[in-house]
DNA sequence: GTGAAAGCGCTAACAA
DNA sequence: TTGTTAGCGCTTTCAC
């Protein structure tokens, strides 16, 4: 059933390699218009479909790239990959999605695999600050870039929200509430999304004059609601707690509620939360959440512009980091401290 | 800097056919041991990693195999996906995951994309009732699975949630509250979730023996929440207006709730809703979501399996359709009806 | 047990 | 403008 080139040369009476001419755009001219349509003509009529594997191996190109994901069951990342699409549709690329459930030996498989199929580049949302897969592909010149997160060495471009910016305007939306004793729940440290909000934490808390020792920092070892809800009961387990919390992440801040759902205190009535990346139904939560967009879309197309770029020319060394813009939502979870009892 | 298994034969002092055979578990009995282990030590020293494009135009098996999603961001689909992954991960094959964004255009590119890689088969999550690339990949034998939904035609094995026994469930438990004004906010019916749903929950007002004038039906003309709240509307405009909703997926029942909050009626208090898909954070919603259950995860594993065992056996012709049970979750937005005033 | 040779489907350089 | 030739990297008969 499968009809080959070959075919569709024999049947218009020309030579495979000028039915090859005749169907790609950019070799047509090479051959007559008449030429041309009767090839075209014909590989309609046998439902010719081109084989890009065969073709990849002559032309050392597979047309796809791959998109390398944590975790597909996180919202953060179908709309980056939806920005990647949106980008990759006009070319003649293909996007292949892969999910490493953020296992390093999962990764390692499903790397392979994409290599074995000669992706042309790749899209990166799993690097942890120190990534050996990272520094390798950049030694090998592999066309990369990184999203969301970004790796300590600057090897590679990447594409990521603006940590430091985001999470000063939620600090200083909650000084602006008249909150002082602010707390964090810090994400992973060995991401750099967990670590820069961590970072910013820190300065925005200086830059506000506001007591350190008001203002205590627990860490999460996961970005999920299971670590969120130990680490507000850490929280809340110091004498004068905090009145705020800036979560890591939405699940961080999903977990904070339920922490303080346990010892019976009401958000935001006697302490607010602050997400990040607002993920979908953050609207929805009780109370609804006041969180940080990530623009998420946009971190896909950017990336995808960039990836493109570094196809077409290989050559120029480009360590780029695009921070994209994010924009604080305040919705019900944040609201005034309580009055000094 | 990439390594052919030519590189490695020449490295060991033996032919490329050798090397193949000896890296190859299933053909390495035909090689020595002592051979087979130089290869071996060779292939690892030198980093060589198997070209599939290449074997795959040799072996007309690509060893991939393409998930085709209407929505990524849809999070009903990523569990889904991830079911899938965990059996193909102990397989050969590889996932390749592609969005069709619910566009029939981007659809045949993608298709088109996917066969020109020579997928050896596919999971199909985008299927319509009656679904003209189905149909032709069914004449084509093409091995394929449909997932979640199935088309009239039984032309190919699929596997779905059972939707008589779930919309029963959820009418039978309302109906045990009390209620006996029951609307239904039917999904697409060109799909068959929106469909079956619909047909199963006439089937459950008759034999439930309510009134099925009191039993009124909106069909939204898409799974959004935008069209839940038009639904809504349309059976509130009613003289005695249902005092439960069954919807026809999660998010229209979330466009219920708004619906009712338009009207300044209060869910459960005045009217019960219930979802359907129990997608995330349906249980944080205000009021938490009564909703059936689907068994996501386990519908792409059962997907996974069959469409590996079709592979392995293309011959025989499979028409299967594996219907899993769902289970329904009561929540807060399920209550008895109001007193009659 | 190993080597030789052919070919999967396609394209790119070259020749006619 | 068209055809010829060679070869991408691999596997698989078939000799040896």
């Amino acid at each position: 059933v499968k009809v080959s080139l070959a075919d569709v040369a024999r049947e218009v009476g020309v030579h495979p390699g000028t039915a090859s001419k005749a169907l790609n755009p950019a070799t047509r001219f090479r051959v007559s218009a008449p030429t041309a349509r009767r090839v075209l003509a014909a590989a309609e009529r046998l439902g010719y479909h081109p084989n890009t594997l065969a073709r990849g191996l002559r032309t050392r190109q597979s047309y796809s790239i791959g998109l390398i994901i944590p975790d597909l069951t996180n919202p953060l990342f179908p709309p980056i990959a939806r920005g990647v699409e949106e980008v990759l549709g006009d070319s003649a690329y293909t996007l292949l999605v892969v999910n490493t459930d953020n296992d390093s030996r999962r990764q390692e498989r499903q790397i392979a695999a994409l290599r074995a199929r000669q992706c042309d580049g790749f899209i990166v949302a799993t690097a942890h600050r120190d990534d050996p897969f990272v520094e390798q592909a950049a030694e090998q010149q592999l066309p990369m870039v990184l999203v969301n997160r970004v790796t300590d060495a600057r090897l590679v471009p990447a594409v990521a929200g603006d940590e430091t910016q985001a999470v000063t305007e939620a600090v200083d939306h909650l000084v602006r509430l008249g909150h002082r004793r602010i707390a964090h729940v810090a994400g992973p440290q060995e991401l750099s999304t967990g670590f820069g909000r961590y970072r910013a934490f820190l300065d925005a808390i200086g830059r506000n004059q506001l007591a350190g020792a008001d203002c205590p920092v627990a860490f999460a070892g996961a970005y999920s609601e299971h670590a969120g809800v130990a680490a507000m009961r850490e929280l809340l387990a110091r004498p004068a707690h905090a009145t705020a919390v800036v979560a890591g992440n939405d699940l961080l801040a999903l977990g904070c509620l339920d922490g303080l759902d346990e010892r019976d205190l009401r958000c935001p009535q006697d302490v607010s939360v602050v997400g990040f990346n607002d993920i979908p139904m953050m609207s929805r939560t009780s109370p609804s959440m006041t969180t940080i967009q990530l623009p998420k879309r946009e971190i896909g197309v950017e990336a995808a512009r960039l990836l493109l770029d570094r196809i077409a020319d290989p050559s120029t060394i480009d360590t780029r980091r695009v921070l994209l813009q994010c924009r604080l939502v305040v919705r019900g979870s944040t609201a005034q401290p309580p009055q000094e009892g």
